[in-house]
RNA sequence: GGGCGGCUAGCUCAGUUGGUUAGAGCGUCACAUUGACAUUGUGAAGGUCACAGGUUCGAUUCCUGUGUCGCCCACCA
């Protein structure tokens, strides 16, 4: 007689099943059953920080590429999914820099560059350790032989020829120009790590001097001290008669010279309708500044100090010296009025620092810039052709290679495509891939490796972390080497990243695939939402308001919270984390045990010899009609489950198989062959059609809950009821004809 | 300022080209049940599908507008 326990204990048996599935070898392309025969179907996994633990966004990520990933193995693909984790520079320095404060009351330039740089190392590692160990335990059927990094060796070469070959296409350049500097993380960031953040501030209108014509509003007073220029409408009836003048004052003790000029951009309706231009302290007032050949004057430093004034305001914060300015404005009787309002101020994602534009020599990708593309497989793009990278970002989706879903988000793409400048992509930061250009007196040398002889310095500054990450379909797979994996593997089939990375990471890769090789990154992508708290808030320390996955499944197994993952959560939508909805799948996964209890236990009640034909179909004049119902319910159920995954409708592919397994098969087809089972007329056949129906089921279910299925499946193939020895790499059931497994 | 999304049962959400009584999970109520499972079963209550127009034989679904909550982009200095 059966010995199974009446529940089923997830925590006993999930250790071991993975190590099953490991040892197998099956994570693997190249070791799965006619590797060679089989077509291709590659998904990269989006790499996870390395700087700290995974959270509850990770663990849904997991499970909807490890849900893809198995139902594409079990349909006959050469299944690749690679893992792999991301340096994170900003994030993962600024850790380990708070940490060392924190501990032992050092700053990072305390210990010098190797020394700190190989602290973040050290963290970096054991954070790896960490995440790779989450990953593991939801499941994933990742192919570690394979694992990468965004700041090991291969990658690190990945990123010197990319930049070396877009140095020598003028795709890279070095600018002195205005940037987007984070005070408090000492560095500069690209413009889609800005955040708005909208504050109260004071607008206020006034004059340079007694004998300046016109008043101009500012919410930033101390940054006057650095204008050149007061820009009016060109239409403007009230100003047209100072356009073209020059005016010297005397601004709070600082001299400034200041010529009155015509730009479309100025709005005549706010404030007076003129704006004093800071060329140096201002992205918009430098883009004028361009347009009209005005001198550009720094008035504050990196630490977002004045660098102009006299004793009372040189050195001083800029939020000081604003009160200083006002109040001399308030003596001078200069300050025409002072108005309370709203206002954005852009801040740093990763710091949450107050941006101080700033000029500085740093490198840019040029995104406008006409280039020959050195070897094209893009359809309707030829080798040779003259292209910019904004060109290939958008021809790549608006002619149907790339395609996004939900579909909405196309057209945000777009969008920001036609916004675009130029990729700051150098970072002050020491931990990351360190430029490859060297310096020696005016000589500039840019190469794959530093160059000979004495005197060479190379340049300080590391690229931003989605420079590594926009290689990452292909640095994975060994390029800048023509590997196999390469030819095999690449393009990858579907990306499935949150939408908050739309920008600076899928737009990012298709750049670097289609510019570097020529190729599209993906055919797919599919945008998956935020795991947010029962609230609806975002999960974040701040809050700490975290759940921890590895809390959840050991509390109610994997599976459950798998497949509570994407029950009910439609694509590219926010999922709201419900405990409640785990334990219920946690019922579902014990139900499903014992359907299968009942299922072993009538058919090897009689058996004699286990004969694995017990599977095949019985003959149609002998149905009954709840034997009719569910063989027809399962083919559609099959059909409907098969169709959804194809089309990443993973929430209604669970919703399919969960009602089949739970409401037609265990509610209703279970009870009716308890008294089929007891007429020996129909005894066989309801056995039959029991098992046909578990063995469909556990196939069905496997890509959501592997790990109690593979379980089952184990029993069943120790009494020889199936044939593969692991459920994993099972034939996927195919809709129609119904099969004998 | 521009764009997008949500608004469906008490709660969290599905609803795949417009089509008979609009679904699920959880929750609630009643009843049942010691042989797969109480981590159960049967049944019930509960929705003017935000609102107003329009198209249509027919609209939760398509169009227009309004309200409301949220997100993205721009940055008015």
């Amino acid at each position: 007689m059966l010995e199974l326990q009446k529940a089923y204990d997830p925590q006993q048996h999930e250790e071991g099943i993975y190590k099953r599935w490991e040892d197998s070898g099956f994570f693997n392309p190249d070791n799965l059953p006619d590797a060679k025969t089989r077509e291709p179907f590659t998904i990269s996994l989006p790499p996870p920080n390395v700087t700290g633990t995974l959270h509850m966004g990770h663990a849904f990520e997991d499970t909807v590429q490890d849900i893809v990933i198995r139902f594409q193995r079990m349909l006959g693909k050469k299944t690749l999914w690679l893992p792999g984790t991301d340096h994170a520079p900003i994030a993962t320095e600024s850790k380990v820099a708070k940490m060392l404060e924190k501990d032992e009351g050092k700053r990072k330039s305390d210990l010098g560059r190797e020394e700190f740089v190989n602290r973040v190392k050290k963290f970096a590692q054991e954070s790896h350790d960490t995440i790779v160990n989450q990953v593991r335990s939801m499941g994933a059927s990742v192919d570690w032989s394979r694992e990468a990094y965004t700041f090991d060796e291969k990658r690190n070469l990945g990123v010197r020829t990319a930049f070396k070959r877009m140095y020598d296409q003028g795709l890279i350049y070095r600018g002195f120009k205005v940037v987007n500097w984070d005070v408090k993380g000492q560095t500069v960031i690209s413009d889609d790590e800005l955040v708005y953040v909208e504050r109260p501030a004071k607008l206020y209108t006034f004059r340079y001097s007694t004998d300046f014509p016109i008043n101009i509003s500012t919410t930033r007073p101390e940054t006057k001290v650095g204008d050149t220029a007061v820009a009016v409408h060109p239409d403007d009836a009230r100003y047209q008669k100072y356009i073209g003048q020059e005016y010297d004052a005397e601004f709070c003790g600082v001299p400034v010279h200041v010529k009155i000029i015509a730009d479309q951009s100025v709005e005549k309706d706010f404030g007076t309708g003129a704006l004093g231009v800071t060329p140096a302290h201002s992205m918009i007032d430098a883009e004028i500044a361009e347009r009209h050949g005005l001198p550009m004057k720094q008035v504050i430093n990196e630490f977002g100090k004045m660098t102009v004034g006299d004793d009372t305001m040189m050195g001083k914060k800029t939020t000081e010296a604003r009160e200083i300015i006002v109040e001399w404005l308030k003596e001078q009787k200069l300050l025409e009025k002072e108005e309370d309002i709203k206002q954005n101020v852009s801040t740093a994602e990763r710091t949450g620092g107050v941006i101080e534009p700033l000029p500085k020599l740093q490198w840019f990708v040029n995104v406008n810039k006409e280039f020959p593309l050195a070897h094209s497989e893009i359809a309707g793009i030829k080798t040779g052709e003259m292209v910019t990278l904004k060109k290939l970002m958008s021809h790549a989706v608006e002619s149907g290679q790339i395609t996004i879903q939900p579909e909405r988000f196309e057209k945000i793409y777009f969008h920001w495509i036609e916004n675009l400048r130029d990729w700051c992509v150098s970072r002050q930061l020491w931990f990351g891939h360190q430029i490859p250009v060297w310096y020696k007196g005016k000589e500039i040398f840019c190469d794959i490796n530093p160059p000979s002889g004495d005197g060479w310095e190379q340049d300080p500054d590391t690229l931003d972390t989605w420079f590594s990450s926009a290689l990452w379909t292909f640095s994975t797979l060994g390029w800048p080497e023509s590997t196999k994996d390469l030819q095999t593997f690449h393009p990858t089939s579907v990306m499935i990243p949150g939408y908050e990375i739309l920008f600076f990471w899928v737009a990012r890769m298709i750049l670097m695939s289609t510019a570097m090789l020529g190729q599209i990154p993906f055919k797919q992508v599919v945008l998956h939402g935020m795991v947010r708290d029962s609230q609806g808030r975002k999960f974040s320390k701040s809050l700490n308001n975290g759940v921890d996955p590895l809390d959840m499944t050991s509390k109610y197994g994997t599976d459950a919270l798998r497949m509570a993952m994407v029950f009910g959560a439609a694509p590219g939508n926010d999922l709201i984390f419900d405990e409640q909805k785990v334990k219920g799948m946690k019922h579902f996964a014990n139900k499903l045990w014992n359907i299968s209890r009942f299922v072993l236990t009538v058919i090897l009640r009689e058996a004699k010899n286990l004969d694995p034909s017990v599977v095949s179909l019985p003959q149609d004049d002998k149905l009954t009609e709840a034997d009719k119902t569910i063989l027809a319910e399962l083919v559609q159920a099959t059909k409907d489950v098969t169709k959804h995954l194809e089309e990443f409708r993973l929430h209604e592919a669970a919703q399919t198989v969960y009602d089949f397994v739970w409401h037609k098969l265990a509610d209703v087809y279970l009870e009716a062959s308890k008294p089929q089972l007891l007429n020996e007329a129909t005894a066989d056949n309801t056995k039959k059609i029991l098992l046909h129906n578990l063995i469909m089921s556990l196939k069905l279910l496997h890509p959501f809950m592997p790990f109690v299925t593979e379980h089952i499946w184990s029993l069943l193939k120790e009494r020889g009821l199936v044939t593969e020895e692991l459920l994993m790499v099972a034939k996927w059931p195919l809709p129609l004809p119904l099969s004998s497994p």
